[in-house]
DNA sequence: GATGTCGTTGACCAACTGGTCAATGAAACA
DNA sequence: TGTTTCATTGACCAGTTGGTCAACGACATC
């Protein structure tokens, strides 16, 4: 029954939510405009109504997927440890233990990530969230590397920061494929046997 | 014109070839049928008489990228080193050299890696692969471990491989989506600042 | 009540996909 | 030489895809 009318924001919300729940069920390559207009109960005319191109229903998807994987503002939560060094590692704690928590949202993020190779306006989006998802941990990393200048003499707060985002995205990109062999408190304790920090982790 | 006959086995490596570099041109999403039979001068009749179905052309390329990607036998050239720190440490580097230097394959394993998420045998294979590759890290590093016995509590070799492979994959998927800012030394260079190795890094 | 805006629908389209199959002919064998 | 084998081809098929568009009708405005 044509003409049943919804606000414009609605609706692309509407779509948006179903794009994400097909996204995270069939992955991106069913993500078809008639699968998710079946899951918003509309046409797949309607759809290309409020995205005039699936490219465009697509990248808004991927905006969502970002703000919920690489997120701005990761700070917020460890900014009041008074020791950089326990910010560093609270940071990374966190942001380890929340996306090892989420392991379709993470292959999703993987699978428009390998789009990315192919696709300059996934790459620009990425590259942009990235950015500033790194970013957060070089400030804490430059902060923790103060404390112990001249000791550790080639490490750079980018550095710190791309190792610390390979180690938090390689955990769950590792258990993705592999659930068996990979464990979470052997990972993490690992890496805080290396770092040299406690030998008991707090929870 | 038909007839012109080859022997099984060569016709599936030209084919495989195809495959090969038809997919690393245009992603896995690009390897079709009629693309890799272009690329072989056949018809795609003649591919899918070679691979019954196309998923064993997918499949056959699979373990074509994995044999470069993850293959066994990575400790062979480090084996002759007398230290166990050493031969941890030349094995990371040597890994991390040998996939940056390859960012279009390791961007193929990617499109596998997501894949695996939806595909039973995709995934099966890449378990049995990173299998192996993260066991030859879990060998060296279980004999650097025994060296600082006590020292460094919660690590366990199949936490240190685990951490391993996440740095070793995570700078070429980094710098895949995002070259401009991250950079192969400073980040070699942190991990070994982090691992209180030598501040000047050998070439 | 007449008018116009605009969200919605579903038929329709062209392009492309993986897969089937009868026909063909080169090579191995008798 | 005649027969068989089998790699090869290309027409063909059904299904799916993104995208277009005329028709429809609910709603606000006058």
């Amino acid at each position: 029954m044509p003409g049943a009318k919804a606000t414009e924001a609605t609706r692309r919300e509407e779509i948006l939510r179903a794009a994400y729940d097909v996204a995270l069920r069939r992955g991106i390559d069913g993500l078809t405009l008639r699968a998710v207009a079946a899951k918003a109960r509309l046409s797949h005319g309607s759809v290309l109504f409020h995205f005039k191109r699936k490219d465009q229903l697509g990248l808004a998807l991927l905006d969502r997927v970002l703000a919920t994987t690489l997120p701005p503002g990761i700070l917020d939560a460890v900014e009041t440890l008074p020791d950089p060094q326990d910010r560093l590692l609270a940071l990374f704690r966190q942001e380890m233990a929340r996306l090892a928590a989420e392991p379709r949202l993470v292959r999703l993020l993987l699978e428009y990530w390998s789009r990315g190779a192919h696709n300059a306006m996934i790459r620009k989006t990425l590259q942009a969230a990235l950015e500033t998802y790194r970013a957060g941990f070089a400030r804490v990393a430059e902060e923790a590397l103060e404390g112990k200048a001249g000791h550790r003499g080639a490490a750079t707060p980018e550095g710190v920061a791309a190792a610390a985002v390979s180690l938090i995205l390689g955990y769950p990109v590792q258990a993705m494929i592999d659930p068996r062999h990979i464990d979470e408190a052997r990972y993490l304790g690992s890496i805080q046997g290396i770092l040299g920090g406690p030998s008991s982790p707090t929870p």
